[in-house]
DNA sequence: AGGCATGTTCTTG
DNA sequence: CAAGAACATGCCT
């Protein structure tokens, strides 16, 4: 956490790297299918081939030749196939009072209690900042228990992403504090850091239906994949697969709780709230990591 | 390609 | 409260 250093240089937006590597990001998940060559997007975007290269690596921690082979729809269907079902079977145990040991982050969790959610937030003071990840701004917000927010904006965006998260708990207290809410971001885009003996605490607020959907998320492997209508049987509803599309949607803690990890049926990326775009690259960059 | 059942949540009267 | 609409779905012509 000695990111305090660098830290006055990465709040303000030092645009060009970041707006690079989305422009590739960008590039790539839309043309895969094209498997344009480092050369070819280095033409696109006008820049020198070898600078891209080493500006994309350096942020996405792959290179865009890994990143481009990461990002098909076939991975996506594979990711699929791979498992027949041991999600189901493999059901951990988690009880709502004392905390878990959770999926590959090793995060720890607490749903708040009902008074607390119906307060949309009252009486709680949340800390957040904006922090630069992988995937372009990130907005951390956390309470005294935990992280409990995860957003992504766009260069210039931040203030409706700002706003898209403060509306879900209208009466909390927000505090701007980039040095609370660095080292999650430290923390998080660095799978180094994810160990078991130091669980990232996180907070879950949201309906009792909407939290249990976010739990079975908590479950899915980095680097699997499960359809909405497995969530949807994991709960004991299986017709409810819909529902749990829109509570999935409604992720609080986008990435740490990884609702990138659910697709439609048949393996395509059905939707994503901060971009379809994004939910590609963070499947891309954990197949990167794997 | 288009219609419809489905469960939860939000909005409206 | 009741009723209706909106949804990151999935199944059935």
């Amino acid at each position: 956490m000695n990111m305090t250093a660098t830290l006055k240089s990465d709040i303000t937006p030092q645009g060009a790297d970041y707006e690079t590597v989305r422009q590739v990001i960008e590039l790539i998940t839309e043309d895969y299918r094209d498997q344009p060559s480092l050369e070819d997007i280095a033409a696109r975007l006008k820049q020198p081939p070898t600078q891209l290269q080493k500006t994309f690596t350096r942020w996405a921690g792959l290179s865009p030749k890994a990143f481009l082979q990461a990002v098909t729809l076939d991975h996506a269907k594979r990711l699929l196939r791979q498992e027949s079902m041991p999600l189901l079977e493999t059901s951990i145990e988690i009880g709502l009072s004392g905390p878990g040991r959770l999926h590959d982050l090793f995060v720890t969790h607490e749903a708040m209690s009902p008074g607390e959610w119906k307060a949309r937030g009252a009486g709680l003071t949340i800390r957040y900042g904006f922090h630069p990840s992988p995937f372009g701004q990130a907005l951390v917000m956390a309470t005294e228990r935990g992280l409990a927010g995860l957003a992504f904006a766009d260069d210039g965006n931040e203030q409706a992403c700002l706003e898209d998260m403060t509306c879900r708990w209208p009466n909390a207290a927000y505090v701007r504090d980039q040095e609370a809410t660095v080292a999650y971001a430290d923390r998080i885009f660095d799978p180094g850091r994810w160990r078991p003996e130091e669980p990232l605490r996180i907070v879950l607020i949201g309906s009792d239906f909407q939290v249990r959907v976010w739990q079975a998320l908590l479950r899915i492997p980095m680097g699997k994949a499960v359809t909405y209508s497995d969530i949807a049987g994991e709960l004991g509803q299986p017709t409810a697969s819909r529902a749990v599309g829109a509570a999935v949607g409604r992720n609080p803690i986008s990435f740490v709780v990884p609702c990138h990890r659910a697709l439609g049926k048949s393996g395509a990326l059905t939707g994503y709230h901060w971009g379809l775009t994004r939910k590609r690259a963070m499947l891309g960059w954990e197949a990167g990591k794997a």
